[in-house]
RNA sequence: GGGGGUGUAGCUCAAUCGGCCAGAGCGCCAGACUGUCGAUCUGGAGGUUGCGGGUUCGAGCCCCGUCACCCUCGCCA
């Protein structure tokens, strides 16, 4: 933008009053920057605009961070002024990307015979599961309507109605704790089959994750994606959402350490525990502080302890190494093919949280050792979950995915001996380590789901009262059915390789669930919940 | 509910062992200068060190409490 300060001084002098962020309408040439004026770092640095007239259409205060690309900001002032925030490029890049990803989806699954139904977001609140928002109602005191958490019963419902592929891009709401990639409103890209197996579903998500990619993102992924069983993972990676983008896998040593004389091992071996080992490439050299900083970190995850040991050229070496004959000691480093320079890692605990802790700390290990490529995408299906899982809390059995999922029909002779060992038809689309989705085929026969609510310890008569509507439903001739949904917040951070939820939606909330923008969520006047018939016993929290 | 981190000017940060009037860069304001654009130069304004209490001759720093933000375990069928 060009003002001439000799030939029109009136406009010079509106120019020199402009600040940043005004808004101005400029009329003017476009014309090419003379020789010499040229600037090539700039997109726009060939042109120039002489402005023969400028108009200030609104001032602007000075902003509370500067509105350029790269800030360095406190998370609260980016809240707080959210509108400014998203002024900034890379924000406005993230939203346009969250745009197309949906445009992508919504045409791709309608080009593949989807329809587009949508669902109520005041709904009854379901027993199990989230933690659901309540909404009174003020036509029925006393009664509360419960936000969707998903559309789950209802596209099963849509199914029984003949509509034999559905989509929806839905918000669903959950009142658990947020992580930095979980909000408590977020989007799903639902969709719901009939007449399908566990292949079709996964096959046509394929479809679309692959298309997503390959338009947004320029990369190829290659179909199908692998797929692995829930057992594989956890035995592995220690996780049921592998990242496959570096190794360092886990190795279950308990066999190799049966007879050993170290007693932390034996003992938790004993007890009916693991142990589980992994090597950390070129950290044999690692302090004794480095490494109980690890111990730490894996104690965060319920682990006991953490054993290092150093490999070197003849022997391992270590605190506790003697503890370890010649022969135990090569059969660790066979089974996690470790080098002179490595440290193996071991987890000697009860056997999940060995995997757990351990896979925690290969994660922690990645990040840190750089062995994560940023630029690349490992898509995986994680298959065969467990169908339950044992609540200690409840002391029960918990559905694992939710009560309406189908057995694996090959494992339905378990249900009554040995519910633990039954596996699911239920799949998870992982993608870098990031769980983006999951689904399952369902039970459309109503023995079997009143057998399924039956093993969860739901009674017939709550089953009735809560669902009664479902297996109703599937007295009138429900097709064999299943689904999938995607977390979309979650596929943009992934194409755009960001680490936060909150920068791909638009007005996020805070850790603790609130706005600092709106000030949400805030008391109400007494009127407004007299009209509830709501009574409120806790005082607001006081202000900051 | 638990663990960890952070909180000092509008923004990002500094401040030795607890010690002189809490500093710097950016931004902002004023002036000068200026066809290279994150200009430059000169000058200036700007502080309840998140909040409350305590210890001390003296607290940004130590102690107790509290609030907010971030990461995380539990939680999220």
């Amino acid at each position: 933008m060009v003002f001439a300060a000799d030939r029109q001084s009136d406009l010079h002098k509106i120019a020199e009053g402009l600040r940043p962020e005004f808004v101005i309408a400029v009329r003017g040439h476009v014309r090419r920057r003379p020789e010499g004026s040229l600037n090539l770092k700039m997109p726009t640095g060939e042109i120039e605009v002489e402005a023969s007239s400028v108009e200030i259409l609104n001032e602007a205060k000075t902003p509370p961070f500067e509105i350029v690309a790269d800030i360095n900001v406190n998370e609260d002032s980016r809240l707080k002024y959210r509108y400014l925030d998203l002024r900034r490029p890379p924000m406005q890049r993230n939203l346009v990307t969250r745009h197309k990803l949906i445009q992508v989806f919504r045409e791709y699954f309608d080009r593949n015979g989807f329809v587009d139904v949508e669902t109520p977001t005041m709904t009854r609140s379901t027993p199990g599961g989230a933690r659901n928002y309540l909404v009174p109602s003020r036509v029925w005191p006393g009664t509360f309507y419960g936000l969707s958490e998903s559309p789950q019963i209802f596209k099963q419902l849509l199914m029984v109605s003949g509509f034999d592929r559905y989509f929806q891009v839905v918000k669903c709401f959950r009142d658990e704790d947020l992580r930095a990639d979980r909000q408590p409103e977020f989007t799903q890209f639902d969709l719901e089959m009939s007449f399908v197996q566990a292949d079709d579903v996964m096959d046509v998500v394929e479809g679309g994750v692959e298309e997503a990619f390959g338009k947004l993102r320029g990369v190829k992924l290659p179909r199908p994606f692998p797929r692995m069983s829930y057992a594989e993972a956890m035995a592995r990676f220690g996780t049921d959402k592998p990242d496959l983008r570096y190794g360092m896998e886990l190795s279950d040593v308990s066999g190799a350490l049966k007879e050993t004389g170290f007693r932390v091992v034996k003992e938790v071996l004993a007890a009916g525990g693991a142990v589980k080992a992994m090597c950390a490439p070129g950290c044999g050299g690692y302090s004794r502080k480095e490494t109980d900083a690890l111990t730490t970190f894996v104690q965060g995850y319920g682990a006991k302890g953490l054993v290092p040991l150093k490999v070197e050229a003849e022997a391992l070496a270590g605190q506790t190494a003697k503890f370890f004959s010649p022969a135990e000691q090569a059969a660790l480093r066979a089974a996690v093919g470790a080098q002179e320079g490595d440290m193996i890692f071991m987890v000697a605990d009860a056997s999940d949280l060995a995997a757990q802790s351990l896979g925690a700390l290969r994660m922690h290990l990645a990040e840190k050792l750089g062995m994560v490529k940023a630029d690349e995408y490992r898509p995986l299906w994680v298959v065969d979950f467990p169908l339950f899982e044992f609540s200690k809390e409840e002391n029960a059995l918990v559905a694992r995915h939710h009560p309406f999922t189908s057995p694996k029909d090959e494992d339905l002779a378990l249900l009554d001996s040995k519910p633990l060992s039954v596996r699911a038809k239920a799949y998870d689309l992982v993608l870098n380590g990031v769980e983006l989705g999951g689904g399952s085929i369902r039970i459309h026969r109503q023995e079997l789901q009143r057998k399924m609510f039956t093993l969860l310890g739901i009674s017939d008569e709550e089953a009735r009262s809560k669902f009664s509507f479902l297996l109703d439903a599937f007295e009138f001739g429900a097709p064999p059915h299943g689904g999938i949904a995607l977390g979309v917040d979650r596929f943009v951070m992934l194409l755009l390789g960001l680490d936060h939820i909150r920068d791909v939606i638009a007005f996020p909330k805070t850790q603790k669930a609130m706005c600092l923008m709106t000030g949400a969520p805030g008391t109400v006047t007494p009127r407004q919940l007299q009209e509830l018939n709501v009574r409120v016993v806790a005082p607001p929290p006081k202000p900051a």
